[in-house]
RNA sequence: GCCACCUUAGCUCAGGGGUAGAGCACACCCAUGGUAAGGGUGGGGUCCCGAGUUCAAUUCUCGGAGGUGGCUCCA
């Protein structure tokens, strides 16, 4: 094993340091694991009865403080199970951590903080490594504190988890602090409010977006986008309801497993109605609303609807996660030996979509091959024959295609595998946007059936996919990824037009008339304000253009355009104005 | 759902057991302004909701709702 940089070492040994100065605060406090990461590290606590809150943190890093100026020497010491158990006789979650290791056959490894004359001060189990001693750490600061289940498990106790960051110097804590300011400042859900585009009503339920004008405009131009992408490659729209008796996801399999992440409807019958989490089931009887041929397919059907699921409330957040998602959704239904063209042409597809928007970038994003765990098939429905068959169809177009994935196991959807595509947020989380995902269950559990060319009935496969995932999710990314300033062919508002005082008013409405002729989003800003403020005015609102009318303009015909962003004008004519509208 | 924190004007925030504050935004008036805040006047509040303590609660306590950071989940 190579050996890790000094920044992984710093937030590991600090984050042995913050445990030894809990212990120090709260003797009786009992230890999960605590780790690096890949911005800072934590520690999971259990502190029994004690209350601990962020009032705390001041104490606790004072304590660390110390513990870095007696710079104690950090030591490896190989431990007998024995030894190990008797070290740590009351703590059950040392002890479980103890019996696995020794149970993989591997051995005990402990680090003291050794101080004068050899005297032990701290001690922990831990695979390592470290820094030599605790005065190496530097700058170091605890930033929250969580709840986190005792392995990730949340039948299992749940520990307090302490986060903390680690710098050489201050610069670096001041660096990252900046970081995260400017982070801050592209945060979907401030810029929402600043420009205007949805909102959140208290009355109406948590993670039920209500989009403005200009959010509707915004999603609406990605939604037509997608529209016109798909139909180009022969993708065909439909519309379905958006409530459904329950016996469709009985039949699909997904009642048992999601009943309780429903919103159920009550009608008038006794037959009980849902609001659809998915569109899968609703357009497997589009497709068996009539005899189909093995001509008929690939059948690719497309929709952009928008889905209800109750997911858990602490889960909610902005746009990111919601309880109502527009789903971009098709669902492909070809035969076994069509599935790795149709899949070429997925990501063909997404490949165009989100270059076009700059997003299409090795850093930016990876591809997550979801594949089965291999040691829990009874997780995964369907014949293994056809799951081996389908995870080697991605696999070759992951391959073929250069795209940046990793082979996952277990994060397959129990239907089938998968290909995800995870773009990053303003402050590093990552959201799965883009998937293709086979299914070989759901035409089984339907009985979907085609007529192959020896006039036998057979069954099909089915491709879902989505090329921006939820809308709701995507404009939290791309909010984020151009900080609010969209090209302008994305743009709510493209331009303004600004009179440089009243006289000019005659000359801007024709102007305008003649853009939005051209379809170009343009606004009057009228002369109420000074020209000054007004220009400011529409670079704080992101807009891409601002056209000021004055005498010059009413004389010569051509536009004087501020660009966002610039500090110049440009003068050009009305056609090279609107082309610079496109997509480019 | 779980842990911690937060909630004062449309927005960003200050304040504090005894008549509620600012800036921006908004309305009206003046100014007709050639490129990043022209000037004046004014309206705006269930201090998230409910209960308790108190002579008195926006402020303290408890409960709830909503939000934030994590954990768990994610068809």
């Amino acid at each position: 094993m190579c050996q890790p940089d000094i920044e992984l070492l710093r937030r590991h040994t600090a984050s042995h340091i913050m445990s030894a100065a809990v212990g120090m605060l709260f003797p009786d406090v009992k230890r999960g694991v605590g780790p690096w990461t890949e911005t800072g590290f934590y520690q999971d606590f259990d502190f029994g009865e004690a209350e601990v809150s962020d009032k705390d943190f001041k104490k606790i890093e004072k304590k660390m403080r110390w513990i870095v100026n007696k710079d104690f020497k950090v030591q490896k010491r190989m431990l007998s199970g024995e030894e190990a158990r008797a070290a740590f006789p009351n703590d059950e979650y040392k002890l479980e951590l103890i019996d696995e290791i020794l149970d993989r056959g591997e051995e005990l490894s402990f680090y003291d903080f050794v101080g004068e004359e050899g005297r032990v001060f701290y001690t922990d189990l831990c695979a390592g490594p470290h820094l030599e001693s605790t005065g190496q750490v530097g700058v170091f600061k605890i930033t929250k504190l969580a709840g986190a289940y005792w392995r990730g498990d949340e039948n299992k106790a749940q520990l307090t988890r302490l986060y903390g960051i680690a710098f050489a110097d201050a610069e670096g804590l001041e660096a990252y602090q900046t970081m995260l300011e400017e982070a801050a400042k592209r945060d979907h859900r401030k810029l929402g409010k600043e420009l205007d585009l949805f909102t959140f009503s208290e009355l109406v339920g948590p993670g039920l977006p209500l989009f403005t004008p200009k959010g509707e405009l915004l999603r609406s131009t990605v939604g037509d986008y997608l529209k016109q992408l798909k139909e180009s490659k022969g993708y065909q729209h439909v519309w379905i309801p958006h409530i459904t008796k329950k016996d469709l996801y009985e039949t699909s399999g997904h009642w048992d497993k999601y009943k309780d992440d429903l919103f159920h409807v009550k009608g008038k019958s006794d037959a009980e109605f849902v609001m659809k989490p998915m569109n899968c089931p609703h357009h497997t009887q589009i497709f068996a609303s009539k005899m189909r041929s093995y001509r008929d397919l690939p059948l690719r059907l497309a929709e952009t609807t928008t889905c209800y699921r109750d997911e858990q409330q602490g889960e909610l957040l902005g746009l990111s996660r919601v309880r109502s998602l527009t789903v971009d959704d098709t669902h492909i239904f070809c035969r076994i030996d069509q599935i790795q063209e149709e899949a070429e042409g997925v990501i063909d597809i997404i490949r165009q979509f989100y270059t076009s928007l700059n997003m299409w970038e090795g850093d930016n994003f990876w591809v997550s091959l979801s594949v089965r765990d291999p040691e829990k098939p009874e997780k995964y429905l369907g014949d293994p024959a056809n799951w081996d068959k389908a995870e080697s169809f991605l696999e070759s177009v992951a391959k073929n295609n250069d795209l940046p994935y990793k082979r996952i196991e277990g994060e397959a959807a129990f239907y089938g595998p998968k290909l995800d595509f995870q773009f990053k947020d303003a402050i590093g989380r990552e959201w799965q946007l883009a998937t293709l995902q086979i299914d070989f269950v759901m035409p089984e559990r339907f009985k979907l059936e085609y007529i192959n060319e020896e006039g036998q009935k057979e069954r099909p496969v089915m491709l879902h996919i989505a090329i921006a995932g939820s809308l709701e999710r995507f404009l939290s990314v791309i909010i984020e990824h151009y900080a609010g300033a969209f090209p302008a062919w994305l743009a709510p508002v493209q331009a303004h037009v600004l009179p440089v005082n009243s006289a000019h008013e005659a000359h801007c409405e024709k102007l305008i008339e003649t853009l939005k002729e051209a379809g170009a989003r343009v606004e009057y800003y009228d002369s109420s304000d000074s020209l000054g403020k007004r220009i400011r005015n529409c670079q704080k609102a992101r807009v891409p253009f601002a056209i000021v009318v004055g005498d010059k303009e009413v004389e010569s015909g051509n536009l004087t355009v501020r660009k966002y962003g610039e500090e110049k004008d440009q003068v050009m004519t009305v056609d090279e104005f609107k082309a610079a509208l496109g997509r480019g």
